[in-house]
DNA sequence: ATGACACAGAAACTGTGA
């Protein structure tokens, strides 16, 4: 099975993009992130042509988690035990759309969307690591399923993981707390599956649209693959498909995609 | 060349992203 992760920044904005990749890439489900719509306004005949079935999870404009899939798609859940709410103040808290479980194939996938955090002094820095933590504590009661949690975690691990750790815009990003929320999803008894397979150095998921961060490779490795030990056994290939940044009408994060072994029926 | 923000919704700008 080959299984992707992409925030996709608008699905109907990329969608032939999208549609385009699965295709050429044979890939059997993808989970998107930030597609910035309902599930009413998902192109759904698009992916049907091609052979997908699609859940989507969007309440606005805003964040809105989906999947894609071509090996099946049940048991949909909208939001995890405990997920945190957020809301302005002076406002009622909302449960964003920001995770997204199905089971296609025999494994569960969780897409998620992790709150960016805005800035260190901002509520919705608090939101961030209180969404990371809820994932950690719902997690362990996935471990010993077949499960994946991909997504746009948001944060950049290691130093090598970005660029520049003084950049302003990513201190939510690099900053201990968030380092340590991240690292502690493996406490749940899951495993980060990238790592071991890609380059360290400079091995991004995400440009900024400005400031020609793409051509000059001034990125973040913010998207992410964690798998419990079922998936990890399967693993045999992932990588990023970096040239999804390339051209007009790319989104600002490229794919990142996992082999997993077949299991006999 | 891989190239100089993009998206959605409301309203001709604002919020959001990272």
């Amino acid at each position: 099975m080959r299984l992707a992760t992409w925030n996709v920044n608008s699905l109907r904005a990329r969608v032939d993009r999208v549609v385009d990749y699965l295709v050429r890439e044979d890939i059997d489900v993808l989970a998107m992130q930030e597609i910035k719509c309902t599930p009413a306004q998902v192109p759904l005949a698009a992916f049907a042509e091609a052979g997908y079935e699609v859940a989507a999870h969007g309440l606005n404009q805003w964040n809105g988690v989906a999947i894609a899939s071509r090996r099946g798609i049940a048991d949909v859940e909208t939001s995890f035990a405990g997920q945190p709410a957020f809301g302005k103040p002076g406002q009622d808290a909302v449960v964003e759309a920001r995770a997204l479980g199905a089971t296609c194939g025999g494994v569960r996938v969780w897409s998620l969307y992790v709150p960016n955090g805005r800035g260190l002094d901002d509520p919705h820095y608090a939101y961030k690591l209180e969404f990371l933590r809820a994932l950690r504590e719902a997690a362990r009661g996935w471990a010993d399923g077949t499960t994946v949690l991909v997504g746009d975690f948001n944060v950049a691990p290691l130093p090598t993981d970005i660029w520049d750790e003084s950049d302003p815009s990513a201190a939510t990003h690099v900053s201990p707390e968030s380092r340590a929320a991240f690292a502690a999803l493996a406490e749940a008894g899951f495993t980060e599956l990238s790592r071991r397979e890609l380059p360290a150095e400079r091995t991004y998921t995400f440009w900024d649209y400005t400031q020609l961060r793409f051509p000059r490779n001034e990125g973040m490795r913010i998207d992410f693959a964690w798998g419990s030990p079922a998936v990890a056994q399967r693993l045999t290939a992932l990588s990023v498909d970096r040239d999804e940044r390339k051209g007009k009408g790319a989104s600002d994060h490229v794919p990142v995609v996992l082999t997993l072994a077949e299991v006999e029926p």
